[in-house]
DNA sequence: GTTAAACACGGGCAAATTGCCCGGCGTTTT
DNA sequence: AAAACGCCGGGCAATTTGCCCGTGTTTAAC
């Protein structure tokens, strides 16, 4: 196959060494050709519209705006770009907020190269495609039905998690709501227990993403 | 040069694609060859042991045992070993618990190629090397003073608190570091009681303010 | 080379919290 | 009217936390 015919790609991510990784099992592939690379969300945008290329693939933890952003502007360009996302994030929370961007494809860095191969022909053919690892993870969510959660807790007991991922205590939360420590504790079990959560760092862990609260990292040097 | 005197090299890297990059930027230079390569802590050890380099690159990420285990277990076997710490982390914190490990470099991985080959013949001559964006965080922390928290955490509570925040149970601690999970919730309330902090809530907060941990990057798509 | 300090590891045990149950009370719904 | 539901909290066993301690083992200091 020559390159006139082959899949042309513009790499997004911020790690020299991982572009490097990258170009390095891309070369070897005669179907494919990497014809930009781009270190951040905005140059993402600008090498996209200046080279039109078959297949995106991007790295979602990107400096400054996010690769979501990204996604979600190479979306609003062309709704036919096809963007193939490949993140160290096992989590397949992130798998959801890529896919919901736009993103046809989901990989986690851990994959074998085969599967990221793979993977680009499937999103190339505009199909789904994602890690086995994530397919599982997405596979349990749906079987616990964790999709609608936030809607089994009353009204009491959202403003009652609310208040505790805030790092209120227990003693607080009672006093400005004018109940019983006992209820707050008890509320904080059945919010726990309807979550499908066993412990508060995982509590807070869901409630940031799910957005009930914006915790962002002191922004400082790096 | 030719191969015999060349610097020969462990990667412990758990993704396949920055295995790849290393590989293709170490093959560019002739000085350095690349031995052995390990996906995790333990595979590292064996494999140090095994065919003894000169250097060893090494990512602090992984599954598992943390890199930082990997890196005093390959001390407590020869203290000589020269090890280089190639992290996704720009936070100074891993770089000095790193260092305390046993690392005699610490290089980020949005640095450049020539900066990871310039910190690898430092290494391998025994000196200390650091990226600029570390120095100079270093720097900056040293001056305003304020990282001294931080840093009465041993290399222990570290690694600790880390998996804590990263919501892992007690009993998936005691068990990826091989300790009695007694150990694990005395050194969960030493750190709390180190860092000032009353609950599990709060920990968690603090460590994604200190940026230990990455929960959202999934800020304002849709 | 010896001493001292710091660290990793875990047992003990009282105090506090959690997990899970219960019942009572006021609203809605049917 | 009565059944259902959300809110409120008591009871109580089981677990966890908070804090102490002692033991080995490195590391640092003298």
């Amino acid at each position: 196959m020559n390159n006139l015919s082959a899949i042309r790609i513009l790499l997004v991510d911020d790690h020299a060494i991982v572009r490097e990784g990258y170009r390095s099992l891309l070369e070897k592939q005669p179907g494919m050709l990497v014809v930009a690379e781009a270190v951040d969300a905005a140059e993402a945008y600008t090498h996209f519209k200046k080279y039109q290329p078959d297949v995106v693939i991007m790295d979602i933890s990107l400096p400054g705006q996010s690769g979501l952003e990204a996604i979600a502007h190479i979306k609003q360009y062309t709704t036919a770009a096809k963007i193939l996302v490949f993140s160290m994030h096992q989590n397949p929370a992130f798998a959801i907020q890529a896919t919901r961007a736009g993103a046809l494809g989901y990989v986690t860095k851990s994959s074998d190269p085969a599967v990221l191969i793979r993977a680009i022909y499937d999103v190339y053919a505009g199909r789904h495609s994602v890690s086995a690892d994530i397919a599982q993870a997405l596979a349990l969510e749906k079987l616990r039905g964790d999709n609608s959660v936030l809607e089994q807790l009353t009204v009491r007991e959202f403003e009652i998690l609310k208040l505790l991922v805030e790092a209120h205590t227990t003693e607080d939360i009672a006093t400005m709501l004018h109940i019983s420590p006992k209820t707050v504790s008890n509320s904080h079990y059945l919010i726990k227990r309807k979550l499908g959560v066993s412990s508060d760092i995982k509590l807070t862990h869901w409630a940031i993403q799910m957005k009930l609260i914006n915790l962002l990292p002191l922004s400082g040097e790096q």
